[in-house]
DNA sequence: AATGAATGAGAATTCATTCAT
DNA sequence: GATGAATGAATTCTCATTCAT
């Protein structure tokens, strides 16, 4: 009996991120990931039930990965600022070191194939971040509205400009950083 | 001969919008477009090309709609603050006004197919605004920063809260649109 | 626009039929189908919705046919003996005459696929003759049996001993005929 | 090195068997066997050649387990009529106690599969029955008709009349048996 | 212009069988 | 002997597009 190799799982993962943004998730088949991957299409189907499972797993992974990029060095006795800036910075680290990661998380944010998926893992690891808000609120340093409406300002802006730099080729200069950095700063300080 | 009418290329693209939202693209075929707008799949192909040419152009037309909705009421004297804050309420009032055309193109905005289209048309529509930014930059009341930085801030926190709005089925409440308004204007004003 | 051809639908029944005949239910594909057709497999779904649909439009046909060429030149006036004896002379005739026919029919008689079709269309065309059994049990002529019960002994003895000869390649004999057509006559008369 | 196992090859019938009738044999898989044998997919192919090899073997025992079933309780001093009686009967119940065992060999009896398969094993068990009948011609109670014209009377009505009561799920009562028997020894008897 | 029929190409998936342990 | 991983070959079915009218 063969052990299962996860190093062919692993290839399944990377050779669908590849190819979905080389040639976008409506080009994608199995036989494309499977030679891609080096394994027959019908291995696919040892790994995973079929192909929503795969991209779903593919898609959950990811977006775990980002999440730990997203906290990367926040300590809970940092000042809210500095927190703001760090997430920032983290945010933008992320988006240039795993570039297809990131593209193709962001090619299936609206799918419909996406929904119903369960965050709740995910969403655990930004507990401490949720923490630090609530203090600098109470201590009146942050505005008094839902978190999510905070953060919107910190991610959406941040990851669109980045993904714009992408597509272009270019990276970001420090002036591009501090500009979204203070940015979001002032968008959500009192 | 009968001439092409415009009702069956409006019905085309009515359809084709309603259909993605509805079952999302990868279970849209040009034979249901055909049945839902009324016409025969072959029809389709009188007046567009093929399903790209007119995923495209449904595309586009939706940018443009969205780009007018977005300036509407704004006057070249108007200051900038309330520029800006109209901006929000544009943005908003659309995508509730609007929801399959804006979600269609949610769905699409990182999608491969839609690289490379021609948005110089629907980026002119703009101008004004941008003039107003640089007279406003001018005169020192906005962030020396490149006016896409500027926009990014107004643009994808509202359209990403307005999507999880939109999603959970509920409508933005006053506190919402202030917020999003204060918000964007702390983060550009000087 | 091209005319939906009736001959193809024909084609298509009649290769399903031989074919079925030819190398077994497990082994028909709708490739092979369309191949000894003459169309294009995804042409047969122009005709059919699925292979389920097809085979059991086709089956229907054929127990139709089955049971036309059973009630063959029977009118009411006849006796009931002589009802008998010409049923199962129809029955030997039709299996000799539409042997692919009747074969493939008997290949799904007890297949789970053929389970709850609608048979009352195909049951109809019995009327005549349950009218005449009816009228001679009155008479007491025929034993006081569910007529189920008196038809299954003029025609699973017959038909099976038609498909081993069938089997064989060999014909009936005169003698054969009558030997079946006493033996019906014996179990069920008084 | 371990020894072939009985009770896997069993586990291995009585899978089968049952997942065909469970499921019908287009929906039977080898691992689903195996699943439900409780042993490997590949196990089987210890035991038996291939899928075809398998499915042979257990209609052959299928088969042989109905011949003996059918001649229980016969001797061959008993009168022929008793022992058509006798043979009737043994055929309802047999389809009663092994209902499952049954129903298999009816989907594959006229499946080109089960063509070509030497029955002269199966055959050679029904010898005592050919003994009495050869005698019973001579001695003029019965019919001077080649014996499985016969044997036919007494099989294909009684099995189909109890496969449709199986389908049903309605068991047999002693007017149906009574009239079974009745109509086959009328339809053989002198 | 309009259309339903027709189809080649390709999709996801299944499966009998073999491989490596 | 026993097994789970691995796969080539095949299956059903869909679909964008073209054809013939």
């Amino acid at each position: 009996m063969r052990l299962k190799d996860d190093n062919k799982k692993d290839a399944i993962f990377e050779a669908t991120i590849q190819l979905i943004n080389e040639v976008g998730y409506e080009n994608v088949s199995m036989s494309k990931i499977g030679r891609k991957a080096g394994v027959s299409p019908s291995t696919i189907y040892v790994y995973f039930e079929n192909k929503e499972d795969m991209l779903k797993k593919v898609y959950l992974e990811s977006k775990m990965k980002f999440a730990w990029g997203m906290i990367r060095g926040i300590r809970n006795e940092d000042s809210v600022r500095q927190v703001a800036f760090q997430l920032v910075k983290n945010v933008l680290d992320y988006v240039q070191e795993n570039e297809s990661y990131f593209l193709f998380t962001e090619q299936f944010a609206d799918s419909p194939l996406m929904r119903d998926l369960d965050m709740s893992e995910i969403n655990k690891i930004f507990g401490p971040i949720y923490e630090i808000v609530e203090r600098s609120q109470k201590e009146g340093i942050l505005k008094q509205l839902p978190p999510e409406l905070l953060f919107a300002f910190g991610y959406y802006p941040v990851t669109q400009f980045a993904k714009g730099k992408l597509r272009l080729d270019v990276s970001f200069s420090q002036m591009d950083i501090e500009s979204l950095q203070q940015m979001f700063w002032d968008a959500i300080k009192v």
